[in-house]
DNA sequence: TTGACATGACACCATTTGGTGGCATATTAT
DNA sequence: ATAATATGCCACCAAATGGTGTCATGTCAA
């Protein structure tokens, strides 16, 4: 098995997950138009997304069709949500600073 | 410059930022003994953190402090909000359906 | 001033990554 | 039956990744 962060760390990888998002479900032929790339790339992807738990496949006749699972990513949203604190107490500060200097 | 994503990828680099989150400020020796791997190789793990915006280093005498810059981690918090409607959709259908097996 | 400490810079190395092409097989269309 | 399609599987390859060790340099302490 593999980390959802590193599965998600390529953008091909990333631009797969997007048009599962809003398909559905898709063949790898289909899914292989999209990239200027050749179908053993695109189906090393969709193993490394597998292994993350990000997708699943099925056989439909000749083409195996491949649908997202979009659960796995609830870690990368926990952890990075971890961190908004940060960023929005940076943003009050700055805030508060511009108030001074302008009041 | 390099992709926030990546940059996240690796553990040894996401410890670095939970580090630098919680102590605003450490030089390169310090956030070395926590691991189990050399100078050079946390040295370059922050460099790159650096080429990716996530932290910024400055000298204080002999040693070089890094601290945590948040802010680019919004890109990864903006695109994964993006598929929670799909985990959510999906949880609801659940639910409804547990409901319509239990009356 | 001398020695210890902190780092940068560099060369080196094994493994992983992200791509290619070719061949075999199952399925569909003609 | 034959040809075209869709895929799995394998070997191969260049480049990136994640480590190592060494050496030179700047800074601090005794």
């Amino acid at each position: 098995m593999r980390d959802v962060y590193s599965a998600v760390a390529d953008p091909t990888r990333r631009q797969i997950i997007r048009m599962l998002a809003s398909a559905d479900e898709l063949p790898l032929h289909e899914l292989t138009a999209a990239f200027p790339m050749g179908r053993t790339a695109i189906s090393k992807h969709l193993n490394v997304l597998k292994e993350a738990g990000l997708v699943s496949e099925h056989k439909v006749g000749r083409e195996t069709r491949y649908r997202l699972i979009p659960e796995p990513l609830q870690e990368i949203r926990d952890w990075v949500a971890h961190y908004e604190q940060f960023w929005d107490a940076r943003i009050t500060r700055l805030k508060s600073l511009l108030e001074e200097e302008q009041p």
